[in-house]
DNA sequence: CATTAATTTCTATTATTTCAGAAATTTCAG
DNA sequence: CTGAAATTTCTGAAATAATAGAAATTAATG
């Protein structure tokens, strides 16, 4: 297509993130348009993603689309060029940020939603079998915990996270009993 | 299918796990399986899976052979029955752990290898674009730092867990400069 | 305001994944 | 061992998702 995909550890790169993008339910197209994006050091248009990637306008117009909505990619203007482009965020953090913020909103809250429906709507039936109604309700509680953790942290400023992270294993010795292997109160 | 299938929430809940399976590129069906063993409180043989989420056979017994590679639903031996039968874990925690576990190994643990060999043939390139090194080798680190986190607190014993994640946003308060807003060294 | 470039939407086609049923294999009881 | 039951593997068909190209719309320029 050209000179940029005939690079092999470019292609490589591209490609193996379009097959990434397949495995946690992403179009391979838009993904690759993510790793190209990303890999690009200048604003790109969507022809030029087409002659890139091989692949036809329309899908680079719907492709572009999805990455706007996920806020990972967003249109730039260039100076004396009437068309779009296109840059992605080059920091990763921002990145992984974003996409679970977008999937949570697409995905888990939703699943939130409609365990809180079931929940409700078995409050009380004496007839229903109970294990059913305890499950549904564990799965409801549960979501609920990590999302809430999730809000919480991601408030958190970005060197705090990275501290966090370095850290790793050992917040640890923070709580109570953690490290100690004394039999902390359990949930 | 089956009186089990009949009660709308429990047909409800399964019906919504397949949808979300297909969100995070999970065979719909393989979800459903999934969903069904979760809330079940006996162990099910392949027969009546099938029976229940009207699935072919050959498509249970690969469901189920992908279930149990996830290490989130096992095999079990039912008192006076040559059939084999299944059961999940109810134990959400665990679950979530093994799935993080499966998909680690399948997903990003070949990803991380890639971009090391990408990085490891870019090495002193003097011809080749800069920044297309230095992108590569970023996303390498921040996979890298991401799953030695991983591998780090997957080790706590699960109430310190469950512990941490209901001090949410406050662990950063154990950081040096977290809450006080005072520039930390940046990574 | 007309013209043209740029982009998006729509639809038919293609590719991929999922699935059902048949055939083959394995397991187990007697 | 043998026969029957259970399970898995294989293959073609069906369903789903992705894509190309055409048509329609939108935006920008002179």
């Amino acid at each position: 297509m050209s000179a940029f995909m005939d690079i092999p550890e470019v292609r490589s790169f591209i490609l193996h993130w379009g097959e990434m993008g397949t495995q946690w339910g992403v179009n391979r197209s838009v993904a690759q348009m993510h790793a190209l994006l990303y890999l690009s050091d200048r604003p790109l248009h969507a022809e030029e993603i087409c002659h890139r990637l091989g692949l036809a306008r329309s899908n680079v117009s719907n492709g572009l689309k999805e990455l706007q909505s996920y806020r990972i990619v967003r249109r730039v203007h260039v100076e004396g060029d009437r068309r779009d482009h296109f840059v992605a965020d080059t920091d990763l953090w921002d990145m992984l940020m974003k996409i679970a913020a977008e999937r949570k909103r697409r995905e888990i809250d939703p699943t939130i939603q409609l365990l809180g429906e079931l929940t409700e709507s078995l409050e009380g039936r004496t007839q229903f079998p109970p294990h059913i109604r305890e499950r549904i309700g564990r799965m409801h509680e549960f979501l609920g915990t990590l999302t809430s953790w999730y809000d919480d942290v991601r408030r958190l400023p970005r060197p705090t996270l990275v501290a966090l992270m370095k850290l790793g294993g050992r917040v640890a010795r923070f709580i109570p009993g953690g490290k100690a292997k004394r039999p902390a109160q359990s949930d």
